[in-house]
DNA sequence: ACGCCCCCATATAACGGTTAGCTTGATCTA
DNA sequence: TAGATCAAGCTAACCGTTATATGGGGGCGT
């Protein structure tokens, strides 16, 4: 998980690694299942080492399992207000299958169309499960929402792949 | 750019790191301008220790600058055939606002919908920039179906945030 | 002729996200 | 009591990405 997100999820309370993990695996519903295990220890020693967060070796509490505490830093707190406060959206990441159907055209690897067809196919498939999905969710709730989100993007995926149909049909006859 | 992609371009014919890089910058048109100049580089060498290139340091050639021509082996032939077969399709990434909101309302860092307002309208900018792009690339362009494919994306976004706006409106009056 | 700047071409260190896999103890259960 | 499962944590390694460095060569103005 994003290092942000992490230390956002940090700056409510502190937490150490598991509890933390369980939080964000709760927010996410069903789709929390997807992160790695070991992510948070990742994210959390990295996070340590720029300053940004602390560990407490808490056998102070009566935690059983001798413990580690993480809290934020005041860096820390700076750095979550910033990373809040700023607008940066994830940039759309077509270019890689594009590449692919140049270089299968380049190549003669294979016919560019077909791959569109079948990318289609299991856009088609993904649809129907987020779509699905949404449904089974308690109307509203957290993941609900992300499904819908995910249902959305690939809706604009499959009408992205019809052009792409379209243009590359053009370009076969008129080359 | 993924190993795979470099690859790809490779199994065309065997270039030099510098042609390859301008090979991809022309199959990207402006976006392609965003690619960082070591990146190849770092590639090729990894795909050279993963033994999927050979690189031929051709003085053989009578080419000025003491060069290393780059091929694909058996294995990366192998490696590029399987790509180009295999359907995927990169995960959408909403998670990381959704778990902005969420933590930013935990925590009280800020108005979730404020949040969510000020992204509709940075969307929005965006969509007028991929937009005036479409229109500026010549018709059936490559760099035109990447735009337009970015455009319908920010579109499917836009509609996610709305969606968005609503649910925390309700479940802030619900709370 | 000299300095300057830009392009060709390559390389490298380092950061950050992600994964696979390991350990260790506790708890459940057949 | 042996085996399975789960909590809780950790590590090595891969890959994408960036910033930055290094030279050689060609044009160009003064």
């Amino acid at each position: 998980m994003q290092q942000e997100v992490v230390l956002a999820m940090l700056a409510k309370e502190a937490s150490r690694g598991y509890q933390l993990r369980a939080r964000l695996r709760d927010a996410l519903g069903p789709l929390g299942d997807d992160m790695n295990a070991g992510q948070i220890y990742v994210t959390l020693t990295r996070l340590e080492k720029a300053g940004l967060v602390t560990v407490e070796e808490s056998a102070t509490r009566a935690e059983r399992p001798d413990g580690k505490v993480y809290s934020l830093t005041a860096d820390g707190h700076h750095r979550v207000a910033e990373w809040v406060s700023e607008v940066s959206w994830p940039r759309p990441d077509l270019a890689v299958f594009h590449l692919k159907l140049v270089a299968a055209a380049a190549a003669r690897l294979a016919d560019p169309i077909a791959l569109v067809d079948a990318q289609r196919r299991e856009l088609l498939r993904r649809l129907r499960d987020a779509q699905r999905a949404v449904m089974a969710e308690p109307e509203g709730s957290d993941a609900a929402l992300l499904y819908e989100g995910i249902a959305l993007r690939l809706q604009a995926d499959m009408r992205w792949l019809e052009a792409c149909e379209k243009s590359w049909t053009r370009r076969r006859s008129g080359s």
